[in-house]
RNA sequence: UCCUCGGUAGCUCAAUCGGCAGAGCGGCCGGCUGUUAACCGGUUGGUUGUAGGUUCGAGUCCUACCCGAGGAGCCA
């Protein structure tokens, strides 16, 4: 028995015989020579069979073994430029094959193109594919970024309720569900306000969690069901806040970049867009971002873009706004400075400018647009009364919430990072749905 | 919810003015010692989204509905 490798450290190997289990990606023969692409879940890599060195039944079986079939191959990894894979470069010679199961029929998606409800319908097969791998690695290298980040920075992971009393927000549409005697309970939109319970206890803190919204958004930036990650910070203004979101966007790029090279070649992902992506960040208030959309507004000849673009102070941004704004940065920028009637109750007013609120979104570039939503959060219990009464909530569901302005209040801000989003951005694709294994979307739960 | 586009073989698509429903891929059979979604020859494969209507004749025209894609709004 050789040593059974994983594909991604093949390069250790050179010289050396070693066994590869996994499935055939893809198979084509040309008389007297093999090829198989193997997959082993951690890379894709070409094995050659020749006929002369195999029995003749072995090199049979293998022309004739059917995409996606599991098989055990042993062989000896030699260096060659032209072998395909992820990452490539490296094959294996063929000398032993064994098959495990031979897949009986056809296999549903064919090595071609396909269309996206074909490929949705099989996404338990989809995954299978490079891209979707590749992606799908990407993703779990950017949790983990974020992880280790917040945990290096003092964060503590504190789970949030995902079944929660009432809108946190009251703005969006909401799952509901039963709940027993206690009428209807809701699927979280966020884990804000219990984060800011707890960072009095444990002064920063972090949830990672589902997040729902039952909005009938039809686009390729949203799902119903996307994760969110959340820091909420004690003794932090909206600088503050900042400051952290910047280190800690970098940090995830930057490990992406890192330890996701073979799978960001294998999606054609220009890295030279995400080696920028270091401190510090553009800061730009929105109303200079107004002035900056009004000049690209003017420079726009298209009518119907420059309708898109139309825009007037106190409107929030839509996505025709963020794509044309970041189409101006080689970073992410910084938008700070919203009109508080577009933004959250809670949000802490602009000194002197109460029409303005201390909130600052983020946007990637390359016209992806926001990922992050963040704001100091009011500190007064007072100003924060008065501004749940404006926005008619019921003050009641919000007593243990203004409690924590009256026992030890703090400048306080905090932000909410789309996972999604952000992997879509740093893989360069173009629709949320493949930055998740299986979307929700407001007309696909299967599979 | 609104706007635009689409639905034909397992998949991706074609079908001229309303006149015999086709090709590539996949599958199957054969050939080929460097393939990159290989290539070459053969073969298999159809309730044209659904229901109605116009017509000698409908994939094609009309009406309603269903499903999908892109965009808007809302948002991460």
């Amino acid at each position: 028995m050789f040593p059974v490798i994983r594909v991604e450290q093949i390069g250790d190997y050179e010289g050396q015989e070693v066994t590869i289990r996994g499935w055939v990606y893809n198979r084509t023969h040309k008389g007297k020579l093999v090829f198989l692409l193997m997959r082993d879940g951690y890379g894709f890599a070409q094995c050659v069979g020749f006929k002369n060195d195999l029995p003749a039944d072995l090199f049979d079986a293998m022309t004739r073994i059917p995409q996606e079939s599991s098989v055990i191959v042993t062989g000896v990894v030699r260096a060659d430029p032209r072998a395909p894979g992820i990452p490539g470069g490296y094959e294996v010679g063929i000398t032993g094959f064994e098959v495990v199961q031979a897949v009986e029929g056809e296999y549903p998606i064919a090595l071609k193109e396909h269309g996206v409800e074909f490929l949705l319908d099989n996404r338990h097969l989809w995954i299978r594919t490079p891209s979707q791998w590749a992606v799908l690695r990407v993703r779990a290298v950017v949790i983990a970024a974020i992880h280790e980040w917040l945990a290096d920075n003092g964060f503590i992971h504190m789970d949030t309720p995902i079944l929660t009393p009432a809108a946190c927000e009251g703005t969006t549409t909401l799952f509901g569900t039963e709940y027993f005697d206690e009428g209807v309970a809701y699927l979280a939109q966020s884990g804000q306000l219990y984060n800011e319970a707890n960072i009095f206890a444990f002064s920063r803190v972090y949830c990672f969690g589902p997040t729902f919204r039952a909005e009938k958004s039809k686009t390729r930036r949203h799902l119903t069901e996307f994760w969110m990650v959340e820091p909420e910070i004690a003794f932090c203004d909206l600088d503050g806040v900042m400051e952290i979101e910047e280190q800690f966007v970098s940090h995830i790029v930057q490990t992406a970049l890192k330890k996701c090279a073979p799978e960001l070649k294998a999606l054609g992902r220009d890295v030279t867009a995400l080696e920028r992506v270091t401190p510090p960040f553009p800061r730009i208030s929105y109303d200079d971002a107004l002035a900056m959309l009004a000049e690209i507004r003017a420079q726009t000849e298209d009518p119907e873009a420059k309708a898109l673009l139309d825009i007037e102070w106190g409107m929030d941004f839509g996505s025709p706004h963020e794509t044309a704004l970041t189409k101006k940065f080689d970073k992410p920028v910084f938008v700070y400075g919203y009109p508080t009637a577009v933004k959250a109750f809670y949000m802490e007013p602009w000194p002197g400018r109460p029409e303005v609120c201390k909130s600052v979104d983020l946007l990637a570039p390359e016209g992806y647009g926001e990922i992050i939503g963040g704001s100091e959060r009011i500190s007064d219990p007072d100003l924060l009364l008065q501004h749940i009464h404006e926005h008619n909530l019921p003050e009641e569901a919000f007593k243990w919430y203004i409690d924590l302005r009256r026992y030890g209040s703090v400048p306080h801000s905090g932000f909410g990072l789309g996972v999604e989003r952000t992997v879509t951005w740093i893989c360069g694709i173009d629709h949320l749905r493949e930055a998740i294994a299986y979307p929700r979307m407001i007309n696909r739960v299967y599979p």
